[in-house]
DNA sequence: GCTCTGTCGATTGTCGACAGTAGAACTTTG
DNA sequence: CAAAGTTCTACTGTCGACAATCGACAGAGC
């Protein structure tokens, strides 16, 4: 019984308007084309995207879990979550342990594929920040660390790691539309890189804090620079 | 202006039928009126609870991000999640990174309240485990390790502890039912009372893997020995 | 003038009905 | 009898309309 149709590597995902709304939806927050603080209105939306509010309520509730969108109660309306200094400490402090978690994880399984991969999308990001494409290099430095996550292979972890990526995209973006030059140094992750390849883990650790608080107090100079321009 | 109002001690909670459903099916899911791998049918459900599809497809989607439902695919159906040795395993493991991080961000706040609600949390435990209440014993072990999560004032940790606590209960739960005795020995939380008070953080931190792994293994043996019954 | 109350418009929460899909049951065909 | 094709059915995904709620505003009463 050969099958003479060709070889598919997945099946084709069935997207469903609920699955659509939400992609379009977190894009469009995550662009600025609905800034932090911005009312969202189903009726409206609904209509913009051309379904009904149904698949549109599920797809909002979605983005609620991941923190994009914050409702404060019921029939209050929902907003786009607003850029906050506490919130983005606890990003980042949390990022750091569960990044921690993830290199313990992978440490001993570390193989040829982990070191290319890495070495690979360091590269890439290189090049990106070398192009000043600021939304390459965001996408790319995400890619970085998610190899790592991917690499320890702890479902739970990736998936909590998810929950904390959204809300940091959000963060990264505002701070990419304020200035012209958002992304990473160009030799930001330099050191990352040798030690993930090192044969230390204490000081794969310690560069890590080093690492996330060099991010935290960038976004932290940013929302408030922010601030005091707002008032 | 002073308000003559009579004092409200909290407004009531303006409830939709979206949370009504949502906290109904997670007892169902919870006490194994819907067992681990059971199908959901929404129109069923629906009308068992006495409402439309539409908020309970709502709160639906709140559980499958609790992890207490799975969907394999769009119009795949959604069931019960199943007990999974793998994912005990990650439950566990994320677990105790997550409570040692908890650990370090409360170790220098702790105060008497935190030590007050610690044992006064330890004391309702061994209570409920003397008097062989095992449904009571659950929660009173969450209640323990939730002064914990909350002392350390991280609502992102927070989040995730909530994330992780919904598949655990599931273990717990259906560990509860299978056995008369699910709830932990009496004995189980002493030495974590006495370090969480004490003094020496890495000892803390020591006894959570130990505590952990007990736990772990505990859920694992259930887990197998529920599979060769099933064969 | 100030406070309280009733009303209105806008928005969210809910409903019943319809359309589309996947899998089971059945029929056909070699 | 087995394999492929064809209905059938139960279910999910989607829709438009209705009901409940909130905030703002205007008018009544003091």
């Amino acid at each position: 019984m050969s099958d003479t149709s060709p070889r598919i590597d997945r099946p084709l995902p069935r997207v469903t308007l609920r699955e659509g709304a939400a992609h379009a939806l977190r894009q469009t927050v995550l662009t600025g084309r609905l800034a932090p603080g911005a009312p969202v209105v189903e009726a409206a939306l609904a209509r913009s995207l051309g379904i009904s509010r149904a698949p549109l309520r599920e797809a909002i509730r979605e983005l609620l879990d991941e923190g994009l969108l914050v409702q404060h109660r019921a029939w209050g309306g929902v907003t786009v979550a607003p850029l906050d200094a506490t919130v983005a400490r606890e990003l980042y402090t949390l990022r750091t342990a569960l990044e921690v978690f993830a290199f313990e994880h992978v440490w001993d399984r570390r193989d040829d594929a982990f070191r290319s991969a890495l070495s690979k999308s360091h590269a890439a990001l290189t090049q990106a920040i070398d192009m000043r494409d600021d939304e390459a290099s965001i996408a790319a430095e995400f890619a970085l660390h998610n190899v790592v996550y991917e690499a320890a292979g702890h479902g739970l972890l990736l998936q909590s790691w998810s929950a904390i990526r959204g809300r940091l995209a959000l963060y990264w973006a505002a701070h990419h539309r304020a200035h012209g030059r958002p992304g990473p140094r160009r030799d930001a992750h330099d050191d990352y890189i040798r030690h993930a390849i090192g044969p230390d883990l204490d000081a794969m650790r310690e560069e890590l804090h080093d690492h996330m608080q060099r991010g935290l107090s960038t976004v932290l100079r940013f929302i408030e620079n922010r601030k005091e321009q707002a008032s």
